[in-house]
DNA sequence: CCAAATGGAGAACGTGCGTTCTCACCTTCG
DNA sequence: CGAAGGTGAGAACGCACGTTCTCCATTTGG
């Protein structure tokens, strides 16, 4: 006998279904102009499920946020892991910022977007945003002494990202990758010897 | 005859209440969690005055992040003109964002906090946020060439000084700014030869 | 001093939306 | 087969809020 029945595959379905129109919309739209109706449209999970999946709106926009941060950082290492080099990994960091920026549907960092949203009003959003800005920064870190650089350069790489990912989404360019790139490279250079 | 009546300078000093408010709570709590009631209630500006001055919302949303732009830059340009080597100038900067992520009422950045609230819904709020940004990185372009340094500097330092600010804000932290100006001297030393 | 316009307080209106409820329709299992 | 429980579609409920309107007091200009 499964472990899974029939029935919690349908849940499990409908989770996924219900987090990817989520995902979709308030990526593109923000949180807050959408409906859960608009998520029901769009995901074809009726409201009764979604009310059983996710008792209330703000624990949706939580597992939102997530399952986002999972993928997203996954997708960040599997583009450095394609480096051996630990000074080139660093710079793989901003090489993929550019790729993620270069997204046709790319917004802006979704972290970043809904802390200027729902930072003032939601602790479960709050405490998604930075535990995934903790969890970026620790990565670079890894990166940073990997590389036998000095642990203060993490945060100044962070920076970096930071400022390119919110430059990115206002002005709707890929340009601060690069620039943001160039910066880190000086950095690093300046910390080799 | 004054050139400004009675009436008119009432309304003005409404204006300067209105504005007052709605800073106050926009930068607080968000626009969205505030109501043109709650305007009124802190403001003493009654709701039909409130609509004569701004007939919707959202040109107060706008006249609120205009009259924020102008003051945030004077401040900042009051500090650095506290110094006069070009150089240091540049790094003053980064020393005028540490006060003011120490301000007790620090929130982030006003413009990339309603970037992420409205910026798929607004285009007055797109068009603010572009504009003070825009006018920051200008503003930074100027220290940058009087101090005969390349141009493509000021991309970088803007992406530490944006990197700084919305980490300041999510970390309510005050440390970003010291990191960003560390970055920000090296990369001034490495191009001053 | 009076008519006309102005202003404030707050009710009212319309709408959007988070959440729950209704009800008819299955599925399931004794 | 038949009762019990889950499900989907969508109505319904409550509330918040942007915007407008009502009503009355006050001011203003002739």
């Amino acid at each position: 006998m499964d472990s899974t029945s029939a029935r919690e595959q349908a849940l499990a379905a409908a989770r996924e279904q219900a987090l990817d129109a989520a995902e979709e919309l308030f990526y593109a739209r923000g949180i807050q102009t959408v409906g859960m109706d608009d998520i029901r449209g769009a995901s074809g999970v009726s409201l009764k499920r979604l009310y059983q999946l996710f008792p209330a709106k703000e624990l949706l926009v939580e597992a939102y946020l997530e399952r986002r941060d999972v993928r997203w950082r996954q997708r960040l290492a599997e583009h450095v892991d394609g480096y051996e080099e630990p000074g080139r990994r660093i710079l793989a960091v901003f090489e993929w910022l550019g790729q993620w920026f270069a997204e046709p549907d790319f917004r802006g960092c979704a972290w970043i977007n809904s802390y200027g949203e729902l930072g003032a009003t939601s602790p479960r959003v709050v405490a998604q945003v930075r535990g995934h800005k903790g969890a970026f920064k620790d990565y670079l870190g890894g990166l940073v002494t990997a590389a036998g650089l000095p642990g203060a350069l993490t945060d100044q790489l962070f920076l970096l990202a930071e400022g390119a990912m919110v430059t990115a989404g206002i002005a709707r360019s890929t340009e601060p990758a690069e620039q943001a790139g160039g910066a880190a490279r000086v950095l690093v250079e300046t910390q080799r010897r």
